[in-house]
DNA sequence: CACATCCATAGCCATATAGCTATATGTGGA
DNA sequence: TCCACATATAGCTATATGGCTATGGATGTG
């Protein structure tokens, strides 16, 4: 129940997508679906091999996956790795609620 | 429409919650409430001026509020800082939906 | 085979920052 | 007033890392 994903991996997650550049790469991939390094690289504002180290990055973390062909590696989002980050958001606000479930309890007691 | 938090904002959110004891303290807030600073150093693992970094930090982007009473300073969590990142996250799962959107519609044209 | 292309890796440097201790600031109590 | 307490700030250091250039390794092409 719960803990699907470590913490191990929720903290790779945060700190891979904390970084702007990265972040931007990723949200390419996943609004523009698989692309090659060379094309990434068009546009990312830094050089190709750091565009190589970023994707080896988020590749760590499971946010993306690459597919060789030929001389090129195609990389594509992996949408599924979001889920951590998602549910720890979740499970945050979770605790707001029930801080106000908990509000409405104490004022149906004081009602009565 | 669309686009209620600045790009910055987002950055922010990101870049503060990467650091894992900072985020340590958010959660904090977020499970038990309202908390002073010293009560947060306890149990923290750092000393009491990291913890007072992290939480101006936090307050910066928005994640905690402070309220001063006599010497101490309650600290308190603002879920809808997290907004930001849950929005950015189901955007990008908007875009894989919206692929298998394509390919559905892709799929029925076939079928023709 | 020789050469070009695509990507990854190595090695370097500058900067950002998380941690520390020491101290300042502000508040309550004797 | 004098001291204790709670927090914030200042100043420092070590480390992590994002950027670069140079180069290696692999794969196409003439």
């Amino acid at each position: 129940m719960g803990m699907v994903y470590m913490a191990n991996t929720r903290d790779e997650v945060f700190r891979t997508l904390a970084d702007p550049t990265r972040r931007a790469i990723f949200e390419r991939l996943c609004r523009e679906g698989e692309r090659t390094v060379g094309v990434l690289t068009a546009g990312a504002g830094v050089s190709q091999p750091v565009v190589s180290k970023h994707l080896a990055s988020l590749k760590r973390a499971g946010l993306v996956r690459g597919r060789h062909e030929g001389r090129q590696t195609h990389y594509s989002a992996e949408y599924a790795a979001l889920a951590p980050l998602v549910d720890w958001a979740h499970e945050m606000t979770g605790f707001w609620e029930k801080k106000f479930d908990a509000l409405e309890d104490l004022l149906n007691r004081m009602d009565q």
